[in-house]
DNA sequence: ATATACCCGACAAAATTTGTCGTAAATAGT
DNA sequence: ACTATTTACGACAAATTTTGTCGGGTATAT
């Protein structure tokens, strides 16, 4: 029901907050889980993914903890969730080629039709967007 | 990944093949599943419950088969999407409200907003788009 | 040193999706 | 009436995905 994941869900909730505090603070995951009642250890992964991406930074050791490092203006939503689940489209022969109905698919240009208008939506909102 | 099922898939894929042909001429489940290579109870299925929506309509029997009686205009991906796989939303908190995160949820409004612009394209894309 | 905090892979549990099966009901043709 | 065909539908099994947990690592401030 083009559901997104939770730890997509979760990733949200503490970009959110990064946002909000004050530049250059950080915040650790058990504080953000702790205040939002989420799975620490889900959380972690995703904000993991987040830092491997570089949308944030994390400082390792006590007093350690993750800032945003880029424009929340910059990071749009396509770019959030391909770096939280992968490649972003409603159906998975969007970018695998390989499906062996091919031949007989009557439907593969409007599916596509579909994903451009989701991912058009997406590529337009930002992280700035979410913030208010 | 915001997926659709295959359920809805098939249903799409069946759909698109009703529109094309000759108004009135009946076509079984097992044309299509064949044509197409989809599991043939799987679609089944998935036209009973366009069937039970009226977007097609049953013959049982020998000869008998489905054709859409609606005019592809008048049904939108939303519609669609809800027949087959219930209520649409990237989240369950945009119809169920019981959410006993609810009051430290700090993203439920910019999550309401991507859900309704979501809304809003499969409000206005119709199966008749679908068709061609 | 020690405690804190991120890193990361492996795994388990839960939920959902996908596909199958058996049975029933309607109907066309014989 | 009987048979073959086709839809209807619930129950179930298999497969996949999501969600959550655990254990052991590395870095660093005190």
């Amino acid at each position: 029901m083009l559901k997104i994941t939770r730890k997509a869900e979760y990733a949200l909730i503490a970009l959110r907050h990064l946002i909000s505090v004050k530049d250059g603070k950080l915040v650790t995951v058990k504080e953000i889980s702790t205040q939002y009642e989420i799975p620490q250890e889900l959380l972690a992964k995703a904000l993991q993914q987040l830092a491997r991406a570089k949308v944030i930074e994390a400082t390792k050791g006590p007093s350690g903890g993750y800032k945003l490092v880029r424009d929340p203006h910059e990071i749009n939503m396509t770019n959030f969730f391909e770096i939280l689940e992968g490649p972003m489209g409603i159906m998975d022969c969007y970018f695998d080629s390989d499906c062996n109905q091919l031949s007989a698919c009557n439907i593969r240009t409007p599916i596509n039709r579909i994903n451009d208008s989701i991912r058009t939506i997406f590529d337009k909102m930002t992280l700035a967007d979410i913030t208010y």
